[in-house]
DNA sequence: CTATATTTGTGCGTATGTATG
DNA sequence: ACATACATACGCACAAATATA
């Protein structure tokens, strides 16, 4: 799923994935995304990387960042 | 007793002393260790680093922590 | 039963240092 | 010089569990 050693960058890959399951329908909209350090441990990537794959997703108008409280998934 | 440039991060020197303090009896088996802000505080590092401490121990089996409670020190 | 205080759990924002391609 | 990635460390805010008044 993740491949470390691919010609995108990880946080690209963890962005895309994470998109996937958004347009599935998992989380639905207004429910809050994994957390960083979740995301983190599940794609086995940094802290960092998670956070950067975040910030792809908040670029692409998919969710919205509460500092403080989580990531949500955006209502289309 | 704290080396903020030393080599060795500091969760990880904390982690030490609060290892030397436990094989010293102090605390005790089955008593709780002080408090993440009150180690935070007494080593001046911030809470993150306190928990990262605590971590370790409780990865050295030194230590159980329950949640809304407080860490415990492990009957060796 | 409710309210409050304490402590751990979680999550985000930020900064710095190191290493690699 | 730059982008990527990891590790460490700071801070802040809120949630959840526990104990007690």
């Amino acid at each position: 799923m993740i491949d470390p050693e691919g010609a995108t960058p990880l946080y690209e890959q963890v962005a895309d994935e994470l998109e996937r399951r958004i347009r599935a329908g998992d989380p639905p909209p207004n429910r809050v995304l994994p957390g960083e350090l979740a995301i983190a441990q599940e794609f086995g990537v940094a802290r960092g990387t998670a956070r950067h794959a975040i910030a792809v997703l908040r670029a692409r108008g998919l969710v919205i960042t509460v500092p403080g409280r989580g990531t949500f998934v955006a209502k289309s």
